[in-house]
DNA sequence: CTCCTGACTCAGC
DNA sequence: GGCTGAGCCAGGA
């Protein structure tokens, strides 16, 4: 089986995005930028799951392009909080400079090794659970 | 208007 | 158990 590929699910999963489409109007990546705005300090997140609570787990491409617009958006969004499924610091090659993203971390409390977090699952934030719509 | 790229993820070999 | 291919949506040229 291969690793906890476990998770949570992925076919019998998604719960049902009904009530939570109506309430951004806006472009998906407001949306993001929501969620990721509420990522508690020392905490961290996956673009499957931002993209999960979105309704779009199957593009979590979309999460970090959105993440990319972030990085100019209004109050800033604390992308460096937001890594992929293995809690490695893919994006912290678009950041200001390359190790931007870990030092971010680091203040925020989250040890950061080899350019991955350390602990990853574990202070693992679930927006479809903490948002709990 | 069409083609390509992109901070991901899953399934297949 | 590691690498490769394909899918997804949106924005830029």
């Amino acid at each position: 089986m291969k690793k906890k590929t476990s998770k949570k699910v992925l076919t019998a999963k998604t719960p049902p995005p009904s009530g939570e489409v109506g309430r951004g109007p806006y472009s998906f990546f407001a949306d993001v930028f929501d969620v990721v705005r509420q990522i508690p300090k020392g905490k961290v997140t996956s673009y499957g799951a931002v993209a999960a609570y979105l309704g779009t787990k199957l593009s979590a491409r979309m999460v970090g392009w959105a993440m990319n617009a972030a990085h100019t958006a209004k109050p800033k969004v604390p992308a460096q909080r937001v890594v992929n499924r293995n809690g490695m610091l893919t994006g912290k090659h678009h950041f200001a400079t390359p190790t931007a993203m870990e030092e971010l971390l680091k203040k925020d409390g989250v040890t950061v090794k080899n350019d991955t977090v350390v602990d990853f699952k574990k202070i693992f934030w679930d927006p479809s659970e903490a948002l709990a719509l």
